[in-house]
DNA sequence: TATTTTATCCATCAAATGCTGGAAGCAGTG
DNA sequence: CACTGCTTCCAGCATTTGATGGATAAAATA
């Protein structure tokens, strides 16, 4: 029961955000009383906070995943794997880049400083990715670009609603689309002769 | 007055999301009681539609000033010259990409499909930049990786302060690398030879 | 000046929302 | 069965929040 709440939060938080979402809304999406809610998980900010600790760890595990997948590969083919894998991921929980998305832009009333601990991320994308050698000094330009490509991926999965339209296709063509807008865009970036 | 409150709700909007934002929240950061706010703008509802109009055409004059500014230059220079004018801009106003994030990744409650005329804009760049000949038929890809500029230019001026601790360097800093970054991944994408 | 119009605030309401107490169900254990 | 511990729900409380009515002041108009 406990983990069943924990996943429709995740969906409800993701769709409407911290203040978007009641209590209410997630007991009612589980099918349960907001009472029982509150006895697994007290405080609504302690759910959303277990929620961040939550996808925290399935992200990680996702990151290792990928590295793993891409070792001794080129860089080309690392790339196209890392973008493959991560659409793919995000595309069956498209709650995910969402919620994310929020995290990084959204403030909440009574503030809290939530740590989403994606620094630690994007030290070790840029690593995998061959973009720095050494792991105590990772140059700004590499995080930058991880960062531009992380959040590019997020964005193109989360806005697909919005986006989707705008390219008049189906749901199987806009992936297709975006993989390979995030390929034609990305690996020639990387691949060029660095200045 | 009725310009103050729709600047300010913007900002508020901007920060914290249509859920986020009270109307207390608004009245406040302006400086009058609740009552003159809904005296001026009706519903919550009616000034959140009407910030959206507002910053619509707002974004409508800055691109076509984009694209004035581009009009014979070559593709490279276009490029360099969009995401300067558009950093510059987005940098001085930052709750405008943040309201904007919040328009396409975040739902709110009682659906209302409020129209950011996006779609519209994507054509226009397209066009503008050079990746698209005819008005009438623009292809899947280049709108696509406007999008994609598009959204990387959002998300690195919505996110500096999720983002720049991660790089370690100051505010004036964070604008260079981010125009860098952007140059530094868009350009050889868009000039490489078609396929 | 008298009157109307415009703008602002105070007090307040009704609904929504976060959260809790206590009763009731239900499984296991003696 | 009686007892215990865990889980669920109903009812309700306190606060927040969207929204309004009416008094008051300021400005415009006659």
């Amino acid at each position: 029961m406990k983990a069943k709440i924990l996943a429709a939060a995740r969906k409800v938080f993701g769709e409407y955000g911290y203040h978007g979402t009641t209590t209410r809304m997630i007991a009612k999406s589980v099918g349960i009383d907001i009472s029982t809610l509150y006895y697994h998980w007290g405080e609504k900010r302690d759910l959303y906070e277990s929620v961040i600790m939550d996808l925290n760890e399935e992200i990680r595990q996702k990151l290792l995943e990928i590295e793993d997948k891409v070792k001794g590969k080129s860089l080309t083919t690392r790339l196209e794997i890392a973008i493959d894998v991560m659409c793919d991921y995000l595309f069956s929980n498209p709650e995910v880049s969402n919620f994310i998305l929020f995290l990084y832009f959204g403030k909440t009333r009574g503030d809290s400083s939530l740590n989403f601990k994606v620094s630690e991320y994007i030290s070790n994308i840029a690593i995998a990715m061959g973009l720095a050698l050494d792991k105590k000094y990772i140059p700004v330009k590499a995080k930058a670009s991880v960062i531009a490509v992380w959040n590019s991926v997020l964005n193109f999965i989360s806005g697909e609603d919005f986006f989707r339209p705008m390219l008049d296709i189906g749901h199987d063509e806009y992936i297709v689309v975006v993989k390979d807008t995030l390929k034609f865009i990305l690996i020639p970036a990387f691949t060029q002769k660095q200045s």
